[in-house]
DNA sequence: AAGCGACGCAACCGCCGAGAC
DNA sequence: TGTCTCGGCGGTTGCGTCGCT
């Protein structure tokens, strides 16, 4: 009965609805989220076509004004906010609705590849072409596109976490091994706490070093150094990386591990002699095979193994945070696809 | 034909910055 | 300076559709 009804209602507005609205309203009633009630007893969920004709005639007439008032003046039952929404992304006559072009997908590639998700920057780039809806072909189309040929979407470079993550992946494992075991029950409890202390110092260098450098963020990343620092002066046994003090600021920190939690975890007990991979087909560099040897030996070897991340971190992108040019320049490092593969003459823009 | 999972996308949520007071 | 309002933005949700078994 009530399909009848929005039936019925489709039925009649095709005929006072602008061409370009009419392929929209082919989709009701089904879309979005199910309606939930709201304190105030506004509407939400999908927009029925009386609402939309409201809308689009208020603005029509008046333009939309204050979006807060608005709702009560063209007799909608609905927050001001709900109908900024349905305007901007759906009712805006110079909408450009249906497929993206060719053009335009390599646009939004490439402007991906400089800007990071900043939707609205994009679309600003594409007439016609929402933010919402680029989000939405982005997530749906090109991001699944550029995973399937081996490129990590926010880097747009070619993946190689996995094989990078592998010797983490490999000491992880043991630490579970030897926390099992329960060689070393008195370290077992301060070693834990060092390895939440450590993993958000490396968070926070995470995040400090996808800001572009200032005097503010230079101290702030001193002041962490210094922080970790005085752990590993704390704990002599968990010696921090030479690396990981240094790249501060860089990019390259997003790919390091605490290696105090490394190194502990390998290290701390008698006899180290931990086979940490048999897996012949890891690169040498890679392998963590360690057989006794001298700390500094040890020291070294755990400084020279680089570590990503194991998750997805969009905010180790810098392109999610700092300026077009830095992102150009760090793009320099090594060419992202899109440098190889797109239009020269669009990625000059950006330069 | 029915069941089921993946997909597509409109709409909501929560946060943030700008401006007014 | 602090608070409030408003608009904008990016992330996420949830439901209908599609395609496969």
């Amino acid at each position: 009965m009530q399909q009848a009804q929005t039936l019925r209602g489709r039925l009649i507005l095709s005929h006072h609805l602008p061409a370009l609205v009419l392929p929209v309203l082919i989709q009701y009633p089904s879309m979005g989220r199910s309606p939930c009630c709201d304190e105030k007893g506004l509407k939400k969920g999908p927009w029925t076509p009386e609402e939309d004709h409201k809308l689009m005639n208020y603005i029509q007439k008046h333009g939309h004004g204050s979006w807060r008032a608005l709702p009560e003046l063209a007799g909608l039952n609905r927050c001001g906010k709900s109908c900024r929404l349905r305007w901007t992304n759906y009712l805006r006559p110079d909408i450009k609705r249906g497929k993206f072009s060719k053009d335009e997908e390599q646009t939004i590639l490439q402007l991906h590849s400089i800007l990071g998700n900043k939707w609205s920057a994009i679309a600003k780039n594409l007439p016609g072409r929402t933010d919402n809806e680029i989000k939405n072909f982005w997530n749906t189309h090109l991001r699944k596109k550029l995973i399937q040929m081996g490129i990590d979407p926010m880097t747009h470079r070619p993946r190689t976490d996995f094989f990078a993550a592998l010797p983490q992946l490999i000491a992880l494992a043991n630490l579970h091994q030897l926390i099992e075991q329960q060689q070393w029950d008195g370290h077992t409890t301060m070693l834990q706490t060092e390895m939440v202390h450590a993993a958000n110092h490396q968070y926070m260098l995470q995040s400090a070093a996808s800001i572009a450098p200032n005097p503010t963020t230079t101290s702030s990343l001193n002041s962490l150094t210094t922080d970790l620092e005085q752990i590993s002066l704390l704990n002599p046994q968990h010696m921090l990386s030479p690396t990981l003090l240094e790249s501060t600021g860089s990019e390259d920190v997003s790919r390091q591990v605490p290696h105090n939690i490394m190194q502990s975890t390998f290290f701390d007990q008698p006899d180290s002699n931990i086979n940490l991979s048999s897996d012949k087909n890891v690169s040498s560099s890679e392998q963590c095979h360690v057989e006794g040897g001298s700390s500094r030996q040890k020291s070294l070897f755990l400084s020279e193994t680089s570590l990503p991340p194991l998750t997805d971190m969009s905010a180790s992108n810098p392109c999610n945070v700092i300026s077009t040019s830095k992102c150009v320049a760090s793009s320099t490092l090594s060419p992202s696809w899109s440098e190889i593969l797109l239009d020269e003459e669009l990625m000059r823009e950006f330069e």
